[in-house]
DNA sequence: GTTGATGCAAAAACTTTGCATCGTG
DNA sequence: CACGATGCAAAGTTTTTGCATCAAC
């Protein structure tokens, strides 16, 4: 974080422990980061929230969600979750996963091929479900 | 529409109309529909636009992105139109377009062995780019 | 004629910003 | 001790809603 001139705070530092305790694969978003910090008696405005969230997800940390129920959501990014695909229900939202090797090393092709540094591969699959049909 | 006991309004049509017109591929705002709609002499409220593009969505003519910055964005669904897979970096937002018939036979053969009648894929790429590292 | 849809304006939800102050490096 | 970060409150955006009126079926 310091090589980019950025100071490790307190705040910086309650927020990402945040994201590390509830693990990958969960997802919150920036008032559910606020009050879940007031719940453990850590003090941190909405706005610094709001402005380390954006910096997190800068630098790699986080990872800023398509699907929204009300308002962005943020997850961790980490390398020994598997990347996770989503079939989802675009009638009632109803969510499974599953995962695939082959959208993984479509990705990382992708992405060696134009000389990116791969960070985390999302593939969502839209669709109705046997209920909704 | 009318199965869902909806109904085929004016303001419906026109909404419609624009993102045919515009074609897949391209993402809009509620904001930029809106005036759109109003640069071509038709006036609808932005309310309705609302309500409007969350019904598209629903019923599968549209898809809801959330990507970019200012507000969500919405991209009309076509079966003639290839999927999109984007490589995105997450330091600059520089999105470079691929293509993978691999992914699509993945996301395919999910919705397939869970039932789900398929509507559409996306997949993305987080990475950083050249430029950005 | 019913009943769902619209428009308007007001409210709610979400996000950013200016500025004085604080604290990391 | 300089300069980035914070907190607060205010402003800015984006989205939803209540209600009277309108129009599709």
């Amino acid at each position: 974080m310091h090589q980019e001139g950025k100071r490790l705070t307190k705040q910086r530092l309650k927020v990402l422990n945040l994201f590390e305790n509830i693990g990958p694969g969960y997802h919150l978003s920036a008032e559910e980061v606020h009050s879940e910090l007031i719940e453990s008696n850590s003090k941190v405005s909405l706005a610094t929230i709001y402005r380390t969230l954006r910096l997190l997800v800068q630098m790699g940390f986080l990872h800023e969600r398509e699907l929204s129920e009300g308002g962005h959501r943020f997850e961790l990014l980490s390398n020994d979750f598997p990347d996770h695909h989503h079939l989802i229900c675009i009638r009632c939202g109803r969510t499974e996963e599953f995962q695939s090797n082959k959208v993984i090393e479509a990705g990382e092709k992708a992405a060696r091929l134009k000389n990116f540094k791969l960070i985390e591969l999302s593939f969502n699959v839209r669709a109705i479900c046997p209920n909704c049909l």
